[in-house]
DNA sequence: TCTTGATATGATAACGTTGTCAATTGGGTG
DNA sequence: CACCCAATTGACAACGTTATCATATCAAGA
């Protein structure tokens, strides 16, 4: 395997002339800087990661920071990411955080602490729920490691780089729309309450309801997982109500997928007598008969976002005062009407 | 930020013995050793995976290597590779490689050479397709990098270890089902055709059908691309056929999603009027309505062993002499019957 | 011609481990 | 007491880069 060395005693320059041509650093004579670029060829050089990552103290690596890699939304949004980040040649590792980081800050901390000092991220791509949550993005900024949040819930308060859509609105539009085709009673399936985004689009739900002069029933809201079991749970609770909704909306498409399941088992007909939405657009939607009225969530661009920014940073001298601004990316999120939403009989 | 050297000072050894101690190696009084740990914890000292990368000529790294990392089987599949990595402090890196790489072997040679020096993996992950084709197994090997080949077509070819269930057995298990309620023409989906699955799961399928003294007809053999999309084209030129199949067998569970839409559009009933099984009990299968009969591929211990597997063979010695011996892990499968098939009415 | 300052180049140190090998110690044996 | 083998310990080199600093070169200005 030939080595810096290698070439330069083969072009007949120093280890240090070569290391800055490789580099792309100034002060090498465009001749030498030919001669060099030869000599890497002809030798079939690579450079060695691990010395570099040594001398330099960097790793080339992105950490995508979850409790499960499972699941249509997780796994696109790594797509997206780890496109990005080999297109820069850099590797991006999924890496499992215990679940007790999340209800205990003093886990968290040392959980965060070895990750750093053993792995070395050169930045970390945090994912809901972990987003949402003030303290990790703190301590990596204080550790001084990038930081892209997808969907945080506070857009202000880090100054990591978030990338996100506007939860609330998509929401509101949503209902909006269902509301537009006649109905009234609409049902909402919530998500885990420490999801930043279950509050959010709850929140949308209620604006259009409120426009339109409609009242919050408190029977219409049921709790969810984000799970298809809990969507189903949710369904049948809404369908057996006395007065059930016309039209359901389930905060994310596993549950309402669920909903559907719920839908049919009580021979119900989609959408003549129940309309159902979810959220994401995640594979499950346009699989599932019938297909499945969503709001598009784009998935891959938040994680090849989050990616390139932190390469971006990475490639930067590191330095304290230098910090990253507030940022934030507000993407374009797309309704998407299919074969599960109708207007409501009278 | 603590190295070995301060620890050594501080326990008042040397620099190799600290090593020693954390390496697990002999000779070592344990009076010394509880000294060392106890320097170790009081400075916080954590070791440089750079430094110890570059030395020992390892990099800690698992790579999962695929076109694409979207889909549950992939997504199921790394997330057991994961667990078990991170358990033994590896990285599980998933890597893209490029499309051509398929077709070309000389680009296949070259992307895996550059790969290979680059990133020099501890050890490699082959998922289909790329797991059934014996050059690329055969590139690592030369180079030294154990491989693990999670369902490869050939299991005697190499000296990998290859992760699989028998798949020809168990696709005739499932069309024994189908035969046993009743159903004699039984329509069966392929899959890509470079997959060594597709025509193990054919043959299976072959097999139960001779072994009843059915005849194979052509007819009801179609292709497809383990896509929804392809299975619902599939799904509709059975079902249009004068003398339509009464179950379909599609090679996976999301070309039996689409056949099971195709038959909706139809407005057939499912499962009286027309069966369908597919294949891996994807996450898919229990959340369409009616719930997926199929195979369930063990899907997260195919993740799980073949990254135990390359742990430890990466923890030896790498000795040319000491090549792998061809080992095979077959794994159970389980039929699982859901609602999606029934007895063929007379 | 002599400075001067910018540009180009290289010698050498440094990063934090692990591997090699020699030195030291200790306990049993002749 | 001398001897030997095994266990213990440490000094130092090595891995292949990047960073620091000194030196060499050269064009322009005095």
């Amino acid at each position: 395997m030939a080595t810096m060395k290698d070439v330069a005693t083969h072009a007949g320059v120093s280890l240090k002339t070569v290391s800055r041509v490789l580099n792309n650093e100034p002060h090498v004579q465009d001749k030498l800087r030919q001669k060099v670029f030869e000599s890497v060829k002809e030798m079939g050089y690579v450079p060695s990661t691990s010395a570099r990552n040594l001398r330099s103290n960097r790793t080339y690596t992105l950490h995508l920071i979850t409790e499960n890699i499972e699941g249509n939304f997780i796994n696109t949004i790594q797509s997206g990411a780890l496109r990005a980040a080999q297109k820069f040649g850099y590797n991006l590792v999924p890496t499992l955080l215990a679940e007790e980081t999340l209800s205990s800050p003093k886990a968290l901390k040392a959980w965060c602490k070895e990750f750093i000092t053993q792995k070395k991220p050169d930045g970390v791509i945090l994912v809901p729920p972990h987003s949402d949550q003030p303290l990790i993005n703190q301590i990596f900024n204080q550790a001084n490691i990038p930081v892209s949040r997808i969907g945080p819930n506070d857009i202000e308060i880090s100054d990591s780089v978030n990338v996100t859509i506007d939860d609330r609105k998509a929401a509101k539009e949503v209902t909006e729309y269902l509301i537009r085709h006649g109905h009234r009673r609409i049902g909402f399936v919530r998500g885990i309450e420490f999801h930043g985004a279950t509050h959010r689009r709850y929140d949308g739900y209620c604006d259009a309801l409120r426009e339109a002069g409609i009242g919050i029933d408190e029977n219409l809201v049921k709790p969810g997982q984000f799970s298809f079991e809990s969507g189903m749970t949710a369904g049948k609770a809404l369908l057996e109500l006395d007065q059930a909704p016309t039209a359901i909306f389930a905060a994310n498409d596993d549950m309402a997928a669920g909903v559907i399941v719920s839908a049919y088992m009580k021979n119900l007909k989609i959408p003549e007598q129940i309309s159902v939405v979810g959220f994401d657009d995640s594979e499950l939607a346009e699989r599932i008969w019938p297909s499945l009225s969503t709001v598009r969530q784009p998935l891959l661009t938040y994680g090849e976002q989050a990616a390139e920014f932190l390469v971006g940073r990475a490639g930067k001298h590191r330095n304290e005062q230098d910090k990253t601004p507030v940022q934030t990316e507000l993407l374009e999120y797309k309704i998407i009407i299919r074969a599960s939403t109708g207007s409501v009989s009278h």
